[in-house]
DNA sequence: CGTCTATTTGAATGTACTCAAAAGCGGTGG
DNA sequence: CCACCGCTTTTGAGTACATTCAAATAGACG
């Protein structure tokens, strides 16, 4: 089992270097948690106080339709970052669900504390603005695939991005996130793709 | 006619305070370029050197799919940034367009001056990250839409999104950008929206 | 086991697409 | 000024992909 604050450090570490007085400064403000599966991490028109790692597991975001069905925007498996950004950054009350898909582990960190590690640690400034770069990228080619590809293409392309967690998740889960009923996907999967390559 | 450099300083004035020298470094290494109706900034296959913001009329992003139809990812009026930010960022071909669709003025900057303002300038990087932030959740907001809301429900919301970009597009291009084809927005658009609020 | 949820199957339906063609619109050049 | 061209919008008829609702089956968990 890895230590949480290592891997939350060899996390930041890809994107700029810290010293150990900032390695200090950093893993005093994260809190560890643990969320068994199924529990909420947050829920629907709470106000988000905190930014969240994960440290092991998986979670999940989504949003709830008028129809009542769900939406997931986001897997977190470890080592990834989570929220209901419009709500932590507007301090409103949110309009996703988080919760975990299996007993997780993460790290939290106040807004204030956050404020204050950006004030102190300017480089981290740097760090979030890459990886936000790469969450922009990826949401506008998920974008797109919904805009141009049929059911199939996508849960292809679902296949290929996550090769692991297709494993462990349930159909219905893969369904809500590239955008079809469970019934469909299920017919689906039983019709042989048309091979016309 | 606004001076697009002062524009270019307003919009950072917004997140950081820059003092004279550095809005100086600023203004001193982005370039003026204009762009006439229809002409390209950017095509599929090429690699994006520039990072570019928009100073005055309207770009927009798009991809085109396997079957040739344009899927329109992001409109850029003035003040907004654009780019193919995949290529931008690994410097590999680019799957977008870029065109101007009114007469439009915008401001570039090579990668490599960019990084040089990152370096001088560390703010900017705090800059860019809350753009970013703001870019995720819209990103997010509408990837959300495309999940759950139908055709005509998408149209409402980029009526009321982009009140005033609505009044010059060509349908079309709505159509392109909220995801269905020219021939049903159009049929949509002329029924009467179903009042059963 | 029994319960709860996920998956599968069936039949009917609907939303949005395809293809084809006509009509409208704007610009351009003779 | 009008004729023509290219592009957008509209209209029609047929179709397809995906949903809905209902019910049966299978799996997971305590």
């Amino acid at each position: 089992m890895k230590d949480p604050y290592a891997l939350l450090l060899e996390h930041i570490g890809r994107n700029i270097n810290l010293g150990p007085a900032e390695e200090e400064l950093v893993t005093g403000l994260f809190r560890e948690r643990s969320l068994k599966p199924k529990q909420f991490l947050f829920q629907e028109g709470e106000i988000l106080k905190s930014q969240v790692f994960v440290t092991s597991g998986c979670l999940r975001s989504y949003a709830i339709d008028h129809n009542g069905f769900e939406h997931i925007l986001q897997f977190a498996p470890e080592g990834w970052w989570i929220a209901d950004m419009q709500s932590l950054l507007d301090q409103v009350p949110g309009k996703l669900n988080i919760d975990a898909i299996q007993a997780s582990t993460l790290l939290q960190i106040g807004m204030s504390d956050m404020e204050r590690l950006y004030r102190e640690i300017p480089q981290l400034e740097r760090h979030f603005r890459l990886l936000l770069e790469r969450s922009v990228v990826t949401y506008q080619n998920r974008l797109l695939d919904n805009l141009s590809l049929s059911a199939r293409e996508r849960y292809e392309h679902f296949c290929r991005a996550y090769p692991t967690l297709i494993r462990e998740l349930p159909q219905k889960q893969v369904a809500s996130y590239i955008g079809v009923t469970p019934e469909f996907l299920s017919r689906m999967l039983r019709q042989p793709a048309s091979r016309k390559g």
